[in-house]
RNA sequence: GUGGUCGUAGCUCAGCUGGUUAGAGCGUCAGAUUGUGGCUCUGAAGGCCGUGGGUUCGAGCCCCAUCUUCCACCCCA
C-alpha cells in the first residue's frame, strides 16, 4: 500500500501554535470591546437547513453555498426525470433545463449546507428563541462560515467572522455604538481604518428619482467601480444595464459629488426631493453623522453613495471598513436589516450588525507587522532531566511552580545537556532550572537565562520570584 | 462562474535546444564536545520531479486532462 500524501482542501488553512496566538490575540481584542459594550456570546452549528439559507444573499450567495449530502441512500425515491447530462449546451433552451434539473436534483439530495454568514443564522436563532431573549437583543458571535468562493488574496474558503448585532430596536444609537466599537477594536490592534457610511434608502431613492426604481442593484453596482473603471466606463456600464441616456446623465452629479457630508447631502436631498424613501434615507445618514461628529474617533469615518454592499437584506445605514495603510478587501462590513426575521415568521423587527473578518484582519496585521511581541507566551521554564532520582526530585518543584501558575514543563529524558538546552532554546524558553546531585543537596536551583547565558544558583523562593517577574 | 499563473528533498529554489545515476542552500539526524544552546567543522538520511494519460529510441523538460498554489474579474470578510 503506498502512502498518500495528505492534503487539506482548496481554502482551507492549518493553523500552527505561532498563528494561533495571534489569532487568539486579535479574537480577544474582538470579544474584550464587544463586551464592554453590552453584548454577549452565542454560538450556532456550522450547518442550517438548506431552507434557512437559501434566496438570502442573491443569486450569487446561493451559488457560493456549500451543500451537504444526505447521509444513507440519498439517490432513493428521486422521481425518473432522467438526470443525464444532454449534449444540447450550444442550444440556450437546453442549458436552461440542464440547470433546472441540477437544481431539482440538488434539493434532492442535500438538506442542509455550512452556514455563509453568521447573520442569517442569527434571525433563526432569535426567531425560534423569542420567548427566552430580552429585546433589544445584543449577541456577538465569534465563528467560520463557509463559500464555495474561488481563493485569492484575503479571501478563504473557511473563514472566522466576528458579529455583533442588536436586534429590536431601530434607533440610530445602535449604528452609532456600531462604529464606536469598529474604533474601539482598531485603534487596540493598532490598524488606522477607514469606515465608509452609506443609507440604502439613498441608493433606492436615487433609482427612484431617475426614473429606475427597480434598477437599484444594477446602479449600485455599476456606480461602486467609478474609482477603479472610471466614469466613462460606469456609464457605459449602465447603459449596458438598461438604463435610458436621461437616466444616466441625471446620475452624474451624484457620481461627481465632492466636498463636506453637508454639501453632499444638499446636493442628494435636491435630487431625491420627491421621493420619501430618499429623503428618509438622507434623514437618517444626518442624524448619524451628527451623532458621529459630536464623538472624538480615533480613526477616519465618511459618508461615500458610492458604498453598496451585495448582500439584499440591508435596507437602511450600511457600513464597511478598509485598512488604510494596504491594499485588501474590507476588513469589517455590516448594516441595518429590517426584516431579516420576517421570512422566518417574526416581522416588524429591525436589527443592525456588522461583521469583522478576523483572517483578513490578520493578514492586514502580519503585512503591517502590528502584533505585539509580548503576545508570544511559551513555557517559561524547562527543567533539565539529569536521570531517575534528579527526575523525581524535580517534577515535586515542578508541581509548585505550576500551582504559582508559570507555563512549564520538564525534559522528557535524561539525553546530553546539549539537546535539553537546544530543545529550550529552540522553543524560546527564556530560562531552564537545571537540578543535579548538587543542587539536591543544597537546596538551591541553577537557573539558566537563556538570552544572556547566564546562570545561577538561587533558593527556591528567589527562583519563583524571578520567574513571577520576567 | 470567467481569465491567467504555479507545482522538483521538510523549506526556498537550480536543472541548458528532450540525452547516463536529478542538484544547491537552509533545515533534520549523528559526531567533533559524557553538566551547558546559538558559531564552526565532519558525515548521514531524505525524491514515483503534484497526479493520470499521451508523443518519443529516450520526458523533470513537449502535448492533453485533472488536482493544487497564487493573482485578477464577478462577488465579498
Amino acid at each position: 500500500m503506498s502512502v498518500q500524501k495528505p492534503s487539506i482542501p482548496k481554502g482551507t488553512r492549518d493553523f500552527t501554535p505561532a498563528e494561533m496566538v495571534r489569532r487568539n490575540y486579535i479574537f480577544n481584542t474582538v470579544r474584550a470591546v464587544f463586551e464592554i459594550f453590552g453584548y454577549l456570546p452565542i454560538e450556532t452549528p456550522a450547518m442550517e437547513n438548506l431552507s434557512t439559507l437559501m434566496g438570502k444573499y442573491g443569486e450569487e450567495g446561493d451559488k457560493l453555498l456549500f451543500k451537504i449530502l444526505n447521509s444513507g441512500n440519498y439517490l432513493e425515491g428521486i422521481p425518473d426525470i432522467g438526470y443525464q447530462m444532454t449534449d444540447d449546451s450550444n442550444s440556450g433552451s437546453g442549458i436552461r433545463h440542464q440547470t433546472s434539473e441540477i437544481g431539482a436534483l440538488t434539493r434532492h439530495i442535500s438538506e442542509k449546507g455550512l452556514r455563509y454568514d453568521l447573520t442569517v443564522p442569527f434571525a433563526r436563532f432569535v426567531v425560534q428563541h423569542q420567548s427566552e431573549l430580552v429585546f433589544p437583543f445584543k449577541r456577538y458571535q465569534i465563528q467560520p462560515v463557509w463559500r464555495a468562493d474561488r481563493p485569492q488574496k484575503g479571501r478563504y474558503r473557511e473563514f472566522f467572522q466576528c458579529d455583533v448585532d442588536v436586534i429590536g430596536s431601530p434607533s440610530l444609537l445602535y449604528e452609532l455604538e456600531l462604529i464606536q466599537i469598529i474604533d474601539e477594536v482598531f485603534s487596540r490592534l493598532g490598524i488606522e481604518t477607514t469606515t465608509l457610511i452609506n443609507n440604502r434608502k439613498i441608493l433606492a431613492g436615487i433609482a427612484e428619482a431617475i426614473g429606475a426604481p427597480e434598477k437599484m442593484t444594477d446602479i449600485t453596482v455599476a456606480i461602486d467601480k467609478i474609482d477603479k473603471i472610471g466614469l466613462e466606463n460606469v456609464c457605459l456600464e449602465l447603459k449596458e444595464r438598461g438604463l435610458s441616456d436621461t437616466a444616466i446623465s441625471s446620475l452624474q452629479p451624484v457620481l461627481l459629488m465632492e466636498g463636506k457630508i453637508n454639501q453632499k447631502t444638499d446636493l442628494l436631498g435636491d435630487l431625491l426631493k420627491n421621493s420619501e424613501t430618499g429623503m428618509k434615507g438622507i434623514e437618517e445618514l444626518k442624524h448619524l453623522c451628527r451623532l458621529l461628529k459630536d464623538l472624538d474617533l480615533r480613526n477616519k469615518w465618511t459618508f461615500d453613495v458610492r458604498l453598496a454592499r451585495g448582500l439584499n437584506y440591508y435596507t437602511g445605514t450600511i457600513i464597511e471598513v478598509k485598512a488604510n495603510e494596504v491594499s485588501m478587501g474590507s476588513i469589517c462590513g455590516g448594516g441595518r436589516y429590517d426584516d431579516l426575521t420576517g421570512i422566518f415568521g417574526l416581522p416588524g423587527v429591525s436589527g443592525v450588525g456588522i461583521s469583522f473578518g478576523a483572517d483578513r484582519i490578520y493578514d492586514v496585521m502580519n503585512e503591517l507587522n502590528r502584533f505585539p511581541d509580548t503576545i508570544q507566551h511559551t513555557t517559561k521554564v524547562l527543567f533539565a532531566n539529569f536521570g531517575a532520582e534528579e527526575e523525581s526530585f524535580a517534577l515535586k518543584l515542578l508541581s509548585i511552580i505550576r500551582l504559582e501558575g508559570i507555563p512549564s514543563e520538564i525534559y522528557p529524558e535524561s539525553s546530553k545537556l546539549k539537546k535539553q538546552l537546544e530543545y529550550a532554546s529552540r522553543k524560546q524558553i527564556p530560562f531552564v532550572a537545571l537540578i543535579g546531585k548538587d543542587e539536591m543537596g543544597s537546596g538551591m536551583v541553577t537557573v539558566k537565562d537563556m538570552n544572556s547565558g547566564e546562570q545561577s544558583q538561587v533558593s527556591r523562593e528567589e527562583f519563583i520570584r524571578r520567574l513571577k517577574n520576567s
